[in-house]
RNA sequence: GGUGCCAUAGCUCAGUGGGUAGAGCAAAGGACUGAAAAUCCUUGUGUCCCUGGUUCGAUUCCCGGUGGCACCA
């Protein structure tokens, strides 16, 4: 029997994980979670994962994995993800994935280039160059060694600016010429759902959920990685706003107004990128 | 009750020497190849409070009304 696995995708608070784990015990299947803020085990409050009940109920792979000390990227997640369901389907034939992270869903569907990981050292490094001689001159040294990318790509965007001079200057090779636009081959059958809601309704249930993690103590849960908040795993929606009001940004009423507005902005752009 | 000020986008407000108007925020749309809950791009949505007058033409000037604010009683 063709293995085959189910994809449920969709912008937060849709109702993603309630309905992974009912068709999770339909199909006998552990769920695999492709979410790039779930995974790290210290946050347990802000990033919306399934509840201590939901997680006995059903095994879950990738929530409260992996810690925020440590530096996690989309190539690892799909390296990591395929492990696993290559070896659960030794077991099972139809598997359920769940997540929000567009990229990581693309990483783990139809996977990356063969890119070199970041190099934290060199990203570091170009960042402080970003800093002091401005994005510009990073841009006239991308369009020097790899004219390709700077004519396709954003060049406004400083992040994709700094990752192709990266790959460039590790490898010595053309950040563009490793971009193959060609979907890997899995050996498994992908069965995709998006799901969706008014959004009326979905912006509804944002505010709501970002009231109940504040009952839940999130305030509290940021103020105990305040170590970490220059990780990027902190660099999240829910942590960011609260780590300005411990800076005297703004009052935690504020905060509060800002988490739901930038967690609306959030479903809006998932929105856009499962559209595709 | 009297006087003065105000009324323009979802909100806060500019502006128009009379030719139907624009900023910020909010919002909407989009991009996305190891930071992706990140990062970046685009877009102005309008009975200019209402009635009447002057005028070729009024959101703009004038009379009156309504609502809000302030002061005086």
């Amino acid at each position: 029997m063709e293995k085959e696995l189910t994809v449920i995708v969709g912008p937060t608070a849709v109702g993603k994980t309630d309905y992974s784990i009912e068709l999770a015990k339909e199909y006998r299947s552990p769920v695999i979670s492709c979410d790039s803020r779930q995974i790290f085990r210290e946050m347990k409050i802000g990033t919306a994962p399934p509840s201590p009940e939901q997680l006995a109920a059903v095994k879950h792979y990738f929530i409260f994995s992996h810690s925020v000390s440590q530096y996690y990227t989309a190539g690892k997640y799909e390296l990591e993800a395929l492990e696993v369901i290559n070896e659960l389907f030794k077991t099972h034939d139809r598997l359920v994935v769940v997540g929000g992270s567009g990229l990581y869903v693309d990483a783990l569907c139809y996977g990356l280039d063969d890119f070199p990981p970041a190099d934290i050292e060199l990203r570091n490094q170009l960042m402080e160059r970003l800093d002091k001689e401005g994005i510009e001159s990073l841009r006239m040294e991308l369009k020097q060694l790899d004219p390709e990318s700077y004519h396709s790509m954003d060049i406004a965007n400083r992040q994709r600016v700094v990752r192709a001079l990266e790959v460039t200057l590790m490898t010595g090779r053309k950040f563009s010429s490793f971009k193959t636009n060609k979907a890997k081959e899995r050996p498994f059958k992908i069965n995709k759902i998006v799901m969706s809601m008014p959004r009326e309704e979905l912006y509804g249930r944002i505010n709501r959920r970002v009231d109940m993690m504040f009952d839940a103590g999130l305030v509290q849960e940021v103020e105990s990685l305040l170590q970490y908040r220059e990780m990027p795993a902190l660099q999240t929606v829910g942590y960011k706003e609260i780590f300005e009001y411990f800076d005297g940004k703004h009052s935690l009423e504020t905060a509060r107004e800002l988490i739901k507005r930038n967690t609306r902005r959030y479903a809006k752009k998932q929105i856009s990128y499962f559209k595709r």
